[in-house]
DNA sequence: GTCTATAGTTTGATAGAC
DNA sequence: GTCTATCAAACTATAGAC
């Protein structure tokens, strides 16, 4: 693995425990083993890192989007797999999603973070809704409403999920708040 | 207003925007009008001012929770007061409640502030479980689960429905995240 | 209670040798 | 690519005058 993966590995798990004002680039040499002067060669600033992070981490959620819908036609098996991807994510309770952990730390990102930021929260939107829209084809959600609407409860809710397992540093958590909604699938 | 609550309220209201890690006592310092050595006569240390935070928040939400029993003996009212607090907190989109925004800041917390924290998420889950076994007694919400479990539920929804709110800088897509939770209230 | 002055550390960042 | 050396700025915090 090259370098700048390893930072980029390094700065993500960092950021998604503490958010972006809660790591320096001291933490990051400390971890990998280089001097923190040599970070610069990789990213020349504290912006440049947030950016690399935050299209990394989009480009590769929507691999793993693509995969889900490859891997099944049905809406709830489709959306039962989002939530689970969430879950994973948690770490057994220690880390956010990098979109959680950035989204109290907007007011010290740069525009062009904000940006990447925002279009991976409306792109989130867009596949839940087209999800969702499907489930009211298929009839493998109950009780749907407007797709949208749906879209953005959902993003809440596994979001939200993330933030009491974290603060009761128990994933135990993160199933009790999403079963409800799991329990509307087929 | 003295002056140690004139800084409270400037701290708490800088910390739910950008998280523990993201203000320093020069930022309360400007914005009250003193310099930054006077806080720490008021606050000797940062770690002191986050649990001073912490207390005040957690008393005056016990406070807004006992006014909303008072208002009314029917669970979903009580509930949809629950949910408007946490949409009122949000300040056009713009603030978090304390608790999400310092939940991110955990590895940065005392532990005596930690401690505090935790207590307020668990009397807080106390009084949900609470609502919703009046809940499962009183009819007043539809397709009521287990307590417990309604209560972590519910308390991801809003937390979630904040950060969606905040990341789109959008006090509507609160209400859209919690529109199907309300939809189940007589 | 608030000030000035200052200590000691950490931060993000640059220059230049290797 | 990584190093040493260094910088200016920001940080939390303390001492002591008023």
């Amino acid at each position: 693995m090259d370098r700048r993966t390893e930072l980029l590995n390094c700065a993500e798990n960092v950021a998604r425990r503490r958010g972006y004002d809660g790591f320096s680039y001291a933490d990051l040499a400390d971890e990998v083993g280089i001097r923190k002067a040599s970070i610069h060669y990789h990213f020349p600033s504290k912006a440049d890192l947030a950016v690399a992070l935050i299209e990394r981490y989009a480009s590769t959620f929507g691999d793993a989007l693509a995969v889900i819908d490859e891997t099944s036609d049905i809406a709830s098996d489709r959306l039962a797999a989002y939530v689970q991807s969430y879950r994973r994510a948690l770490s057994g309770g220690a880390k956010l999603c990098l979109c959680v952990a950035f989204a109290i730390s907007r007011d010290s990102l740069s525009e062009e973070a904000l940006a990447e930021l925002d279009a991976f929260h409306a792109s989130s939107i867009i596949w839940l809704t087209k999800t969702f829209e499907l489930a009211s084809k298929d009839g493998s959600v109950t009780h749907t409403g407007d797709p949208t609407e749906e879209a953005t409860a959902l993003l809440a809710t596994v979001e939200g999920a993330q933030l009491v397992a974290r603060a009761a540093n128990k994933v135990a958590d993160f199933d009790q708040a999403t079963r409800l909604f799991l329990s509307r699938l087929a």
